[in-house]
Order: structure tokens, then C-alpha cells, then sequence
DNA sequence: TATTGTTATACTCTATAACTATA
DNA sequence: TATAGTTATAGAGTATAACAATA
């Protein structure tokens, strides 16, 4: 036994690397005062705006109480916006704000950035490599990355 | 834009698949009545025997007193036990009972099996690929994979 | 003075349940 | 009856500080 036995299971390793990394964004969101799951929020409604906060909880793994707060903060600080939902009166159209907007794209720069430190000691190939194998092993896991509706089976499967 | 541009950063893509497997994780333990990180502490100890408290606090990345907590319960289930340290009285040598190693075994086998499932869409060079490329992003990013003392420098990096 | 283990306290996060208004 | 959003409450988990014994 000379190496570490603990780091050679694949589950430990990606449990430390994965503890470490959403340290590392969460410090690079902190003067935005973003937390992760904020930004993943906004980034959502740049992808698709107005969806109800249900179909952001399904697609940001959260519960639905967590989601009243998220939206609240937001909606307070005038990113994001609460309207009525066009077919379901009760729910929530959350829309995003200009200042949603521009804020999502400054985080996004600095998650641009931390990424482009996290993986500069592996070249192109080896970044596109590993991306696809954790999107293979997430996709095996029946863990939705595209959450969009209607692509219930058989979807295109970009870069798969 | 087609597919969910949220899942295309890496550490987005890790987070959740990490939230997943250590779910997981958690839920194969259950039976054995074992957290992640007491099988951590186990295994760490299998693999050198008597560490003080705080060498194990240091491997598993968690705080001291956390610690008291994790031995404290693997102590009165006569897992693990608290000698006198040879060489600083302050300290506790933690050393692993025969129940002990037997439930380290079997919960490493569960593991095991977890990982299976978790890279069965894998073929072995993929798995090995990933592996170490995850290993080699985790040293980038300065976290002890190898804490053993005396390898300070140029270890044999196995795998890389 | 610093460190090991320990304990107590406060704070945050999360999970559960209940409620309302709609469907 | 079931669902979207909200609120309140309790529990788990975490962080901080303080303490005794030893270095």
C-alpha cells in the first residue's frame, strides 16, 4: 500500500474534486452576490424564459419551498420578475430582468474564467474527453441535462 | 440554442453528477449503518493503522471536531478504538478493530458494485481515461491525493 | 505560545407538513 | 382529487469559540 487506497475509488475522487470545485465557484460568484444555484437559475431563463418556478425546480434538482426563496432575492433585487403564467393562473411566469441579464453574463465570464484554471493543465482534446465521458456517466444515471420539453426519447444526443 | 446551455460547464456538469453519485453512495452505506465519511475514516485506517485524530481530520477534509463525533459512534460500535499515542500524550491513536476491518471490506465491496453500475457504460480504457483524468485535474487544483507523509515531491504518480 | 481533543453554542440548510388558489 | 406557490416548524448539519491537557 503505497498510494493513497481511499482516492483510487472513483466515487472519492470525484467527491473531493467536486467539494473543491463548488468552493472554488461559489468564492468567484461571492462578489457578485450570486449564489450557485442563483446563477444556475438565471441561466436557465436565458436559455428559456418565463417558465414557472416548478419547471425550474425539476430542472435545477431543488424543492420547490428552496424555490420561493431563490426567486424571491432576485425578484428583489430587480434580475428577475414574477409575472402571470399564460395557461395556469396558478403558477408563476419568472422572467428575466435586463439586469438579470447582465449579471448572468458577467457570472457566466467568471465561471469562464475558474474553468479555464481548473482544467489548464489538460489540453483541448483531454477537456472534451472528460466532459463527454461525466455527460455518458450522467446521462447513464438518467440524470436530465436537457430538461427541455418534448425530447422525451430518441433526442438528437449532441457530441454523444 | 437547443440543448440545455447549463450542463455545458464543467463544473455545473460535475456538481450534479456528484450530488447523484454520492447519493447514491449515501444509500448503499445505509444498510451497513455507515456514513460515506466513517467509511472514508475506515479505509483510511486500513490503510495505516493508529493515525491521531488529527492526521484523519486532515486526509478526510473535515474539521476536528467533527471528528470527536465520528470516532465517538465507531468507537461504541467497537469498530475502531482510541489508544494512548506513543510519542504526544495529547493525542489519540485510532486503531481499527477486527469488526471493523470486516465492515470496511464488505462496505468496500458495495462500493465496488456502486461503481459498476455507475461506469457500466464504460468500456475499461474509458474508465481508466477518466480516472485519471479527474486525478490529474485534482492535483492541478493542489488537493492531497497521497497524504501520506514523506512523499512531499516526485511521487511515483501511479497512473499518470 | 501552539496544538490535540473536547464541548457548547449559534447559525445555516434542509425536510416535512400544512395552507391557498387554482386545475 | 391533484398541483403551483407559499409559509412555518423542526431537524440535521456546520462553523465558531472556548476550555483542559500537553507540546
Amino acid at each position: 500500500m503505497t498510494s493513497q487506497p481511499l482516492f483510487h475509488h472513483p466515487v472519492c475522487l470525484l467527491g473531493r474534486l467536486d467539494f473543491h470545485v463548488q468552493e472554488q465557484f461559489t468564492k468567484v460568484l461571492a462578489p457578485l452576490h450570486l449564489q450557485p444555484r442563483q446563477f444556475g437559475l438565471l441561466s436557465l431563463l436565458t436559455g428559456s424564459d418565463g417558465q414557472s418556478q416548478q419547471q425550474l425546480c425539476e430542472s435545477l434538482d431543488v424543492h420547490r419551498n428552496v424555490m420561493v426563496g431563490l426567486v424571491d432575492e432576485l425578484e428583489q433585487r430587480e434580475l428577475v420578475e414574477r409575472r402571470r403564467h399564460p395557461g395556469d393562473r396558478r403558477a408563476h411566469a419568472v422572467h428575466l430582468l435586463p439586469a438579470g441579464r447582465a449579471l448572468q453574463a458577467q457570472a457566466e465570464q467568471l465561471l469562464d474564467e475558474l474553468e479555464s484554471e481548473l482544467l489548464g493543465g489538460l489540453d483541448r482534446d483531454e477537456v472534451r474527453t472528460l466532459i463527454s465521458l461525466l455527460q455518458r456517466v450522467s446521462r447513464d444515471a438518467g440524470l436530465d441535462l436537457i430538461p427541455h420539453p418534448g425530447l422525451t426519447a430518441g433526442a438528437p444526443a449532441a457530441g454523444r
